[in-house]
DNA sequence: AATGAATGAGGTTTCATTCAT
DNA sequence: GATGAATGAAACCTCATTCAT
């Protein structure tokens, strides 16, 4: 049944933007099970309907946040012929996501790495497919004679990351933070296309 | 006593040894109180004799690291006269840092973000004296004409430190790294002295 | 209307098969409602329209049996005339059940004892009955001088059932049983005949 | 130190103590660790500094009861040269000391058959010692010509065990007994002992 | 009558920390 | 100073039962 499916998508939903708020405000390991019920609403129990764990829930935003990001930077850059511009839409795509959605930026950065498993297992092959959007870049900008042949992409494609991630990581921990995302992100992308550049 | 003031230390320094060795095996999170004992040879108690609680001891871990790191890297740097090569200098040394000791780098890039109280409180002070290296340098350049003048110094060095820290943080958690990574610190300090560059 | 009784307790019927086999294999605490209510082919919910309860179900299948074991028991030693002959025959009649109805009867052997209220309050009264014809064989060979007067009936007769109930219960927990029931039972009826015997 | 351990096996004797009079009280199931605790005087983590897990203090209780009954019995039938004195004498013991201690008695009766693991895996091994006494009374009874040899000592010795075992449980289910335990062990020696006989 | 999604109470165990010796 | 036995708070998850559909 259709309603039957459209109304348990929803209470996941629920559940899900519940704990998103919650963890984002006590952070995942002092949050507990009945907040989350109970900033979404329903009982304890029933979170175990929908999630297998409370670590399943983690990896559930972490997930849903992953699949949104890469489906927007992808059509973000998608149009977007030089490949130098495409890491510049990507910083700046980054860092509005970050922007836009504060908590969910801020379970991903900051309670996510708690799980030694979730840093070990999930993180690289979740990562991988964003990482290859700029990877691929780096790579085009090397066959168009752009970018240096002796950059190494494997390795050019996860110091952008880091660079990006490393503010947004202070943005969010910093209640006032004393520069926009964006002028960071246009800053970011600078250095690297100049440092790509052949 | 100096005799005692020295055997103290010594305890103290065998307990943080001991604390290294667990955190990094098992995680901190999954170490107990009493394996970093039994690892270094005294009782539970004895522990709290040198350390207000389980997350002084990360936090101390963290700052012994970055004093001898922070003292290590101005001592490589300080006869550079070239900003950029002071850049080059500080990311080779950083790397070489993580490499040689890995069990405290594992500590401090894993271990240390579970708490969210450090993140908040202790990194940014910490860190500072750090990045406050890596700022000098790209201040000093702009001030000799070799980068850019548009190139904000703040974000600029967190970029840096934040590719260096995502690369090591790989390479730490990757069993099997596939690259050198004294490669990887060419690498960056390469795209950055280039991309920085006036 | 008779069908819809007809239908209704089939359908109790069906759910007591089920819950014997489930509780046979699992064990009473382990089975879960929903465990009976999918071997059952029914909703949870209907076990409910069925039991009042998870505990009811067990002690519906302990009156059943009983009812059935009483009934074939006393049909069986009916028309034996010798009080003595009766005994043998309930011997062999019981472990002729046991062995043939393996997963009824490791539920009530087994996991019925689980419940204190159950072996408090139902046992005794239940049981009562099944006693009585153990205990009114005896009588009778008293009557007819064929048993010491000396004997307590009530003793003897608990002590009867005991002597099956414990070779019965360990034939149920050894997969691989040493001897036949049968023989155990010619046995242990032979016993008691003999020490009855005035 | 001797002091130490003396501490140490008291403390464990306080928890064991506490343990048989709650859960000959309220049950096993019924019973919580913290009730244990608090009956014991002692904090709900001390219990498991001397016990594995609340199942194991069960197992302990069973232990160290079959160890006193297994060396009891022996010292009260060695002596004895008539096997079917043993015998009788073993009835006697036995009830007795359920009779004497009541609460134990019915932590071993009632509440161990919880665990199917425990049936399956301890009560086999552990009673055997107990059944090898019996048996042996049976084996000597025959080789002396005082027993029927046609009697299968391995079911005989069950079925004696399992009539007092029956006997008792009634006994320790039923507050307000109708008959002593000493005229139910007497009775039921008799019925075995004429039983047996050659 | 039947369903099955939702409920929510309930308890074992771990382990950082203390403090009497 | 050193010990280590004792403490006790704290929370995830299960599953019998209900009731709106």
């Amino acid at each position: 049944m259709q309603a039957a499916d459209a109304r348990k998508r929803d209470k996941r939903r629920q559940i899900l933007d519940a704990a998103i708020t919650v963890f984002s405000e006590k952070g995942f390991h002092k949050s507990r099970v009945s907040d989350v019920a109970r900033a979404g609403g329903v009982a304890d129990g029933t979170i175990y309907l929908y999630f297998k764990s409370k670590d399943a829930i983690l990896i559930a935003i972490f997930e849903e946040a992953m699949r949104e990001m890469i489906a927007g930077v992808q059509a973000a850059t998608a149009q977007l012929t030089d490949p130098m511009d495409r890491l510049r839409r990507f910083a700046v795509f980054h860092m509005e996501n970050v922007e836009q959605q504060r908590a969910t930026a801020k379970v991903l950065q900051v309670e996510l790495r708690l799980s030694n498993t979730f840093m070990k297992e999930y993180k690289p092959t979740a990562l991988q497919e964003y990482l290859d959007i700029i990877g691929d870049a780096i790579v085009a900008g090397q066959d168009q004679g752009l970018v240096r042949p002796d950059v190494n992409p494997i390795i050019a494609r996860r110091a952008f990351f880091g660079a990006l991630d490393e503010i947004a990581m202070q943005w969010i921990l910093t209640p006032r933070a004393r520069y926009g995302l964006k002028e960071s992100a246009e800053q970011i992308a600078e250095l690297f296309v100049r440092g790509l550049r052949a």
